[in-house]
DNA sequence: TCCTACAATGGACTAAGTCCAAGTCAAGTG
DNA sequence: CACTTGACTTGGACTTAGTCCATTGTAGGA
């Protein structure tokens, strides 16, 4: 069931009760969970789990590129552990929700070399913002 | 020679030292300057000037549509007075720094309807990240 | 010049995240 | 299996960026 648990384990992860409770959190299909939603989810399945043990844990699952961090505001980072099928984001401009789209085209070959200014890029990111339907309908 | 302080005296602004201060540092050449950075110009020439001020007269002239706030991640939000061309954004992975680009191409075309799950999108945002020619130097 | 509604102030407060010294424990070794 | 060790966890203090609010000040119309 968790593949993300497995490629983890392959990696020479030492794994520890925290690590599996928080991997799995992501694992489920709650996506785009924010670091404090992950916490609360993993502090059901092992009270005492600390914040500390969550944002480091999660620090390292996104370096080692299993998973993605988003920011799209000021408010808490979301974590998406869909990182190995490229996609983009679309997010509630009033709740904040997020969903994983595929829009067409490629907007890495959209920027020209002369409108690099010398920077390495290596990553692009697109995010539409908009309003769900769920506050659309609340407001 | 400031086009946005004149926008804002012609949608009726009340015209105050403060207000001034900040449009002028805004409309400098200094792009992309995080709350605290326009503070501490604003207070280089009106030392009076408090934070809370800078921060509610941002977000009047962001609600307004004469500013843009971009937050590409945790760290401060940046405010980009060159609201009324549509350009999108490279960002230095380490340093933060945001350069403004043109990307070819329409993003907001490339989404098919049945990917935006009854959203109304108004907007997209693309962002290029990569490291600056200054960070891979020293690094 | 006077009034008054709108704006500014600054200090307390909050949210999200980072840091660190001390304690704990997974897993390799004999 | 028992030991050992360095990687992991803990929780509380700290930081950063921003918001709130009661009070004081002032722009601009009459």
């Amino acid at each position: 069931m968790s593949d993300l648990l497995e490629r983890l384990r392959g990696r020479g992860w030492r794994m520890t009760a925290q690590r599996r409770v928080v991997a799995e959190v992501l694992d489920g299909d709650h996506v785009h969970l924010t670091a404090d939603e992950v916490h609360a989810r993993a502090v059901a399945k092992l009270p005492e789990i600390s914040r500390a043990t969550v944002y480091n844990t999660l620090g390292e699952m996104v370096s080692l590129g299993e998973v993605i961090e988003v920011s799209t505001d000021r408010r808490a980072k979301r974590y998406d552990p869909n990182a190995h099928r490229p996609h983009h984001h679309l997010v509630c401009a009033v709740c904040g929700t997020i969903r994983d789209v595929h829009p067409a085209g490629d907007p890495m070959a959209d920027l020209p070399s002369d409108e690099r200014f010398g920077f390495t890029v290596s990553d692009v990111e697109v995010t539409y913002r908009g309003i769900c339907p769920n506050c659309a309908a609340t407001s």
